[in-house]
DNA sequence: TTGTACGCGTTATCAT
DNA sequence: ATGATAACGCGTACAA
């Protein structure tokens, strides 16, 4: 690899000289700067972002920290943030933390150790000093944490949304499925839904589940019909899991959505190819994850911006795992 | 960010000392490296890797280029690649290339530049100078290139097993459908289906589709059962398109498998939770993201080694959306 | 066993 | 308008 030396060499001037031109800064004389681009080109010069990054303390790198990339939700967000960062000439170091404190750590420590200028982060744990001692700008993505900058979707309403939808379409037999005890959005749109039940005086079950996989997701649908069998209502936590209470209740031979109707969360790309196509809270995805790089380049170019979270609306996608109604409300 | 120098005033030694603990290299007495061990606590260092990179000029950072990490056949690769990566104490600079020769190139500069000291790449164009020009190692996952270190699953065999396996459940009038023409496994996996139906003497027909997305899934598989109504059995390109045709067939009133049998290809984790679930050509993508891994590490760590190539198996895995049979063979 | 000093490739300051 | 040179933080000859 040539360097800035060998570039100056065989321009026949000084390092500075060629610096100044490669970051247009300082005056230089079109001449000598018309000798220089020749002398890059000629030699494929490309700077070293390592000698570049050690010298300023900071990279055009941010860290990207998502629980894991196999779950269909991510890689929509993972690929927004991947554009917008893209397009502003920022690179990605990515992990997944599986939610595992250590991971975490880990990861976090190695993006530092690498002159990371910024973080996005899906954690469960935002409030601890992996996050909080951490001088450069973070933004949490997914996951919310109070009086930090973070991008995350409305799952209150998508709850209230969920459960509003269902009733109105003549469900009365719910179960709701509450998902991981850890996880907040997932308890935020539970929340929201067994809100608008109650406020509804709509009697529910509950099915607590403790995980989003995929393997696990067939075991709780199991259980659902298996406790509630007269259940003709399913809010699932996601979309995954409602894909199994879906696959659970064909199974038993069980009509969609004449005698159950299924509501999801998310809208991962999948859902809408399913028979019957999957109705669903919806969350922008990928243009959460292009929110959450964009917050984060200010935060990165602007030191001193007022901690703003970004809160992105959930919409109700009718598909056919609802029955269709007369325009409500 | 405390540095060497900090660690070593603290710990009332020179640098070099301080240095030799963490590298284990040299000598160095008991006493001085407990006193350099507390100061390192005490002031929370850790080595920056810009400095060490740039020195040595080679980091603990690879590159690794997907397609697209939305196309659900990729994450399970990363995070194959990720694991073994990580166990290894390897990070991941990630982009996605949308198959686009300029963002390839893009994204191969900055690895470069960032000192990567190896890449994994999932290309179309692997024998252009971009690749080859690359003086640190490179291992192709997924594509392969001729000569070059590359891990990539038995398509031709994919192909003939899933024709095979049809024909043995009695389809004869079947439809192949091929995959974009510009990815290799696609063109394997449809030669392999061909070669094997043509052996037994069985027609079918064709339909060509021009790539893997979501959306445009759903038009094939319109497409398909237009052109060719009769068609009882589909051998798809991959598992997103076969989901398209199980949903499109559906959708006119066909019954799956009784009337028109499907195979897929890959085995993304949502196949098994369709209904109902898909029959498929499995792929071992997560071990095939750690096998690339692996070899890419042996590759960094021993330069002469010879070029070697991993193929991975695939198998049929059988589930809903094909015939049972009698053991055959 | 330990310390001094140089170099990795850049950028920025200060002369010229 | 251009050049010499000191940092940035680390690892390693070489000296002590």
């Amino acid at each position: 690899m040539a360097t800035i030396r060998d570039v100056a060499k065989h321009a026949g001037v000084s390092v500075a000289t060629v610096s100044r031109v490669l970051n247009k800064t300082g005056y230089v004389h079109e001449d000598t700067r018309k000798k220089i681009e020749i002398a890059i080109s000629e030699l494929h010069y490309t700077p070293n972002e390592v000698a570049r990054s050690l010298y300023k303390r900071k990279s055009r790198l941010i860290g990207l920290l998502l629980p894991d990339i196999t779950n269909p939700f991510f890689p929509e967000l993972a690929r927004g943030v991947e554009d917008e960062m893209r397009e502003n000439d920022f690179r990605i170091i990515f992990g997944n933390s599986d939610e595992n404190t250590k991971k975490e750590k880990e990861y976090i420590q190695t993006f530092v150790q690498n002159n990371v200028v910024g973080v996005i982060a899906s954690t469960n744990h935002p409030d601890t000093d992996t996050y909080r001692k951490l001088n450069i700008p973070v933004v949490f993505l997914d996951r919310t944490a109070d009086n930090r900058p973070s991008v995350y979707a409305d799952g209150r309403e998508g709850g209230r949304l969920a459960a509003l939808e269902m009733a109105a379409r003549g469900s009365c037999q719910i179960t709701v499925m509450q998902g991981p005890e850890h996880i907040r959005p997932a308890q935020d749109r539970y929340q929201g839904a067994v809100d608008e039940l109650r406020k509804q005086g709509i009697s529910f079950n509950v099915i607590k589940t403790s995980s989003f996989s995929f393997t696990e997701a067939g075991i709780w649908a199991k259980e659902l019909f298996e406790y509630h069998p007269d259940t003709d209502g399913v809010i699932a936590s996601n979309d995954i899991v409602a894909t199994a209470v879906l696959h659970e209740a064909l199974r038993l031979g069980k009509r969609v959505p004449e005698e159950v109707q299924i509501i999801g969360f998310d809208d991962i790309p999948l859902s809408s190819l399913l028979t019957p196509s999957l109705t669903t809270i919806r969350q922008p995805s990928y243009d959460m994850g292009r929110a959450a790089a964009g917050l984060l380049i200010q935060l990165i170019e602007n030191e001193n911006i007022t901690h703003k979270s970004i809160q992105m609306p959930v919409t109700f996608t009718e598909r056919d795992t609802t029955r269709k109604v007369e325009k409500h409300g």
